[in-house]
DNA sequence: ATTTAATTGCAACATAGTTGCATTTAATCA
DNA sequence: TGATTAAATGCAACTATGTTGCAATTAAAT
């Protein structure tokens, strides 16, 4: 159901992609890779409690953005995001992540719908779109009934 | 092509709906039908240059789309934004909004695209929808070419 | 072990948004 | 018309997300 890279080790994936293995760096990884969910900065400041500061998480979410593992949408609430990029279109500065991006209003969690794919829209003449983002809200498997 | 209950004058709107006239309430409602995009309170703020504190600009938008005369989305960039409803179906806590946002990456204005619905999507099962949001990113109308 | 560029931490800043409370005022009424 | 009052506003203070500059640290290469 879930690859990445055939789900490589995080120290590998950051070996490839020519960062340092620091322990931050691989945490971070190693983390989206684990709950293969849409996380946000304020998300990880919890998650790995002052053990690294707001501005290096920032920092490592861009930089791993840049280089095309994962990629950044803004949720409904309008926070940044980040989601491990699972198929290979995804390069450095060039991301295809047209699909849905569902935001559980009962535990907050926003996952990539990857097998919902965003239907080709008609836009009225002299529009041209480059990007779309499409964010649904409602409840999510887990927190059904 | 743009009606807003017969774009009635926005005085008569905030009688109708029990506010008072005042002068920056009268003010925001008839921009808003005059530029028909949807507007931010920094941008209301620049616009009527401290005619009107930040606090109150954003008190009136919530007061306009609790009674439903407006919808508030979330940008591409994760700014909320207003629009008039120019649709029937908004009625006061129960918006129907399903139509595409347009982000201009030049000019920066977004446009609600009523013309556009967006197509219904078979989430996975146990996933169940309220509310959507579709930004679309690119080139509008007026900055094509 | 030394070197060095990558990475981190801290302070400071920017912008968007919210809340409490005192003051003002539009609309109602005497 | 003048008094009354609830609605609306303004101000201060606060929260949250995100960014930038710079000095200190450190992974990794030599
Ligand atoms: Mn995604
Ligand atoms: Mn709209
Ligand atoms: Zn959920
Ligand atoms: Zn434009």
């Amino acid at each position: 159901m879930f690859n990445f890279n055939e789900m490589k080790k995080a120290a590998q994936i950051l070996d490839e992609l020519g960062f340092r293995k620091t322990e931050i760096r691989l945490k971070v990884l190693d983390h989206l890779q684990k709950v293969n969910k849409a996380v946000s900065q304020p998300e990880l400041e919890i998650k790995f409690n002052k053990f690294a500061d707001r501005v290096t998480l920032y920092r490592i979410l861009s930089a791993f953005e840049a280089k095309g593992i994962i990629h950044k949408i803004m949720d409904a609430h309008g926070v940044a995001r980040y989601a491990l990029c699972n198929h290979k279109h995804c390069m450095e500065h060039q991301h295809h992540d047209e699909h849905v991006h569902f935001n559980c209003t009962e535990c907050g969690d926003v996952v990539c719908l990857d097998t919902v794919k965003i239907p080709a829209l008609k836009l009225p003449k002299a529009f041209s779109s480059a990007k779309i983002n499409l964010n649904i809200e409602g409840i999510c498997n887990h927190c059904q009934k």
